[in-house]
DNA sequence: AGGTCAACCTGAGCGC
DNA sequence: TGCGCTCAGGTTGACC
């Protein structure tokens, strides 16, 4: 991962007005003008270590950070609390940049993504105008973050589920009771997964250290060859791939 | 223009 | 024990 040219110098004594989110992307608005854009990419994480003993904030309590470094520690951010904010990510696809916060809306990052799968920009009709013409498998067009931001490969495959979607069908021919279907069933899948910590399988955890518990749940997604959830269907789960990724689905009840 | 695929990295798990 | 292969929560850019 490239750092920002005088990525510490940028960063020293900056204090953070607000922290937000965007698609996948983490922002800390900084009080010298710039965002610091933080993405995790598939292995990072970020952790948060008490400098002297353990460390209350809110309804968390984060211990010491153990001694010793991980090589894959890239980034570590000494704070005023104290603590230290650490960002280990052993793939290195994760990304940090420092962009002019009055530039960030017309950033390419930024400025072609998709709604808010739980914002009210985000509705059947919205996601059919975006799926018009579209000729590529529908679990595709959902990965893409310019049809709607934030969405990953389990989330996709455990809401084509639940709307009871072929990942294989065309985009274009999701419409009408199709694409309601689909947008109920990727925000009640965003809502139980943010409400269970997300879903940890080898990298995933939150910044105190606590695991999601997600994964004890999905319906498809890394279920290959088990049954189908639903009670009715006799279906056994499929693992194909599409884009290069894997997919899971019920080939039983999603068409 | 839009879709597909390799590339970017490291590590874990598997079969042999 | 070790080698070689496959796979992994993502995104981009080159190529058809």
């Amino acid at each position: 991962m490239p750092f920002p040219p005088h990525f510490a110098e940028r960063l020293t004594s900056r204090h953070v007005k607000r922290l937000s989110r965007r698609a996948k992307y983490i922002l800390a608005d900084l009080d010298s003008g710039e965002t610091l854009v933080m993405h995790l990419g598939m292995s990072g994480r970020f952790s948060v270590h008490a400098m002297g003993r353990e460390l209350r904030l809110g309804n968390y309590v984060y211990e010491p950070a153990k001694a010793g470094r991980d090589k894959h520690d890239h980034v570590i951010i000494r704070t005023d609390a104290p603590a230290e904010i650490v960002f280990n990510d052993h793939r290195r696809f994760g990304l940090m940049l420092l962009v002019d916060t009055a530039l960030l809306e017309t950033h390419p990052l930024f400025e072609a993504l998709g709604p808010e799968p739980l914002s009210t920009g985000f509705t059947a009709k919205s996601l059919e105008d975006s799926l018009r013409g579209r000729r590529t498998p529908v679990k595709s067009a959902l990965l893409d973050q310019h049809t709607v931001a934030g969405l990953g490969n389990i989330y996709v495959c455990e809401a084509l589920f639940y709307a009871g979607i072929s990942p294989k069908r065309v985009a274009s021919s999701v419409r009408a009771e199709r694409a309601r279907a689909l947008v109920r069933a990727i925000r009640s899948v965003l809502r139980a997964a943010i409400k269970a910590g997300g879903s940890s399988l080898r990298d995933y955890a939150q910044a105190n250290g606590a695991l999601g518990e997600f994964q004890h749940r999905f319906a498809v997604y890394d279920r290959e060859g088990k049954p189908c959830p639903r009670s009715n269907c006799k279906g056994k789960i499929k693992r194909i791939v599409q884009g290069g990724r894997s997919t899971f689905f019920c080939p039983g009840c999603q068409s």
